[in-house]
DNA sequence: GCCAACGTTGGC
DNA sequence: GCCAACGTTGGC
């Protein structure tokens, strides 16, 4: 199983959003960049990634699961895209921000961090562990 | 609102 | 295939 990490910006679909939708999930579309798309094409069913905050709130949120691996993007025509289905598993006691990301040891080489512009970006397990308990879950 | 970083496009 | 111009992202 690997991890990962999606961003969108709050105002136009956050969190609450994809709670709403429940284990039905939605598609995390609208993806135009292909290193994000190759990110996408390499999940499986069951890989876990973080739900981040870009420009409202720089913080990570909840835990999604993937629930259907890459298929083409129903947002566009154009066959380059795909993206992955997710559902929301668990959301953050506190949401861990960017900020604390960047100060907390061992985040340094986040891609978060590093790439700040990737939309969807894989994390090491040791990252997402340490996100997890920063966050208030065991991970 | 600004701007740096980065990706994409298109002329050559 | 190079690179300048342009557009977008996202932190500040």
């Amino acid at each position: 199983m690997a991890f990962w990490l999606l961003k969108s910006e709050p105002d136009v679909f956050g969190w609450s959003h994809l709670a709403a939708k429940g284990a039905a999930g939605e598609e995390w579309s609208g993806v135009r960049n292909y290193q994000a798309r190759n990110n996408m094409r390499a999940m499986q069913v069951g890989d876990l990634a973080f739900f981040y905050h870009s420009n409202i709130g720089k913080e990570v949120v909840g835990i999604m699961e993937v629930i259907r691996t890459s298929a083409p993007d129903s947002t566009t025509d154009d066959p380059r895209w795909d993206c992955v289905m997710v559902r929301a598993k668990q959301a953050f006691p506190r949401g861990v921000g960017l900020e604390a990301i960047k100060a907390a040891p061992g985040l340094a080489e986040m891609v978060l961090v590093k790439n700040s512009r990737l939309s969807v970006q894989p994390v090491t397990a040791a990252e997402w562990a340490t996100v997890c308990r920063m966050g208030g879950l065991d991970g």
